[in-house]
DNA sequence: AAGAACGTACAGAAAAAACTGTACGGTATA
DNA sequence: TATACCGTACAGTTTTTTCTGTACGTTCTT
């Protein structure tokens, strides 16, 4: 994990100080739908001061090949580490994205993004359908009110996905900077 | 689930309009960190007309009343379902939180908030530490570069964490709508 | 005070997810 | 072209999570 692995077991404070970090990392990597190991992986890749490979990581890990190439891969997916190339050497490696706020701001247009807009589609279609009934029902007081009230709902989560939306938009054009600058502002 | 069960059985579009609705809702759940289940039990919330006990909401999912419970907890802690007084029922009764910027809200206030606030701990209980180690290894050069870096790695992420709780701030006192507004800004 | 109804703790069963080892297709090396 | 090595698909195993039924403490009714 570290630059020399001998160095490293000579100071067991240091390691220490990394374990803890990685662990508490990796216990809050669940907000992103990430498991406690792969959480983990990305605390490892975090500290690790060069790209690493599979088997590093497995050796590391002390877990198969086979779980650091799944792990990997949902980190890829969500960009949170990529991929690098490194001429002579055969092996894939990779390092984590250490500019977090990109990764915020990629978790979000990644996995938000994606329910925020099938959830748009659905609704739509919904409320459509809604009017094409109340049509057919429209002697029926019971039945429309009935419609009107599930139009109404539809309508308000309709409006907060758009805002969602338009949310993660600031995220992406950085837009969200200007309301909370990444350097604190200066205390009075 | 509706107003009139016999109503319902009868109108099978509005029957399948609601279904797909609570699906989708439900589906999306999961960035939430909440289980398919408990995102249709939302759904079915989502579009009762009236608060529901424990048992209608077993009946109506087919499933068991301690399932409903432990659900309507998960979604209680969230506070996207809140509890309904109502006089002369001896049952709980529970409604969904229909503001969903509200429930937005709350979700980071409670999930985010919390990792946010135990990591910057952790990172400055590190940093610390490094800093001891450092003088220990001041006349280390190459542990002292090793220790460097660790530091300025930690130093980034305390610099997101606070980044992210100031974020976390605005969701809250509602300075993001000034930023993003309910309303859409009207296209010119 | 006794009885009925309610919600949930708990233990076990069922389902889902994570993890591993093997096998295989693909690419670089010889 | 043959060989070695890499990453991953896949099937089986282990671990974790979800779900259920029973039992129990509490609260309301009588």
């Amino acid at each position: 994990m570290g630059l020399d692995p001998v160095k490293e077991e000579q100071n067991a404070a240091l390691h220490k100080m990394r374990k803890r970090v990685i662990e508490s990392i990796g216990r809050n990597m669940d907000l992103y739908g990430i498991s406690l190991s792969t959480g983990h992986l990305y605390g490892l890749l975090f500290f690790a001061d060069k790209p690493m490979t599979l088997d590093e990581m497995g050796s590391e890990m002390k877990m198969s090949k086979t779980s650091m190439s799944t792990g990997v891969r949902t980190l890829l997916d969500l960009k949170m580490v990529n991929k690098v190339w490194e001429k002579g050497s055969r092996k894939d490696l990779y390092e984590v994205e250490y500019d977090w706020y990109q990764t915020f701001t990629d978790f979000f247009d990644i996995k938000w993004r994606k329910s925020v807009e099938a959830n748009i589609l659905v609704l739509r279609k919904s409320m459509d359908e809604i009017d094409k009934i109340a049509n057919e029902y429209a002697e029926d007081p019971e039945m429309t009110d009935m419609l009107q009230k599930d139009k109404a709902k539809l309508r308000d989560a309709y409006a907060y996905y758009e805002w969602l939306d338009r949310l993660i938009d600031t995220f992406e054009n950085g837009d969200i900077y200007k309301l909370v600058p990444k350097e604190p502002p200066a205390k009075e």
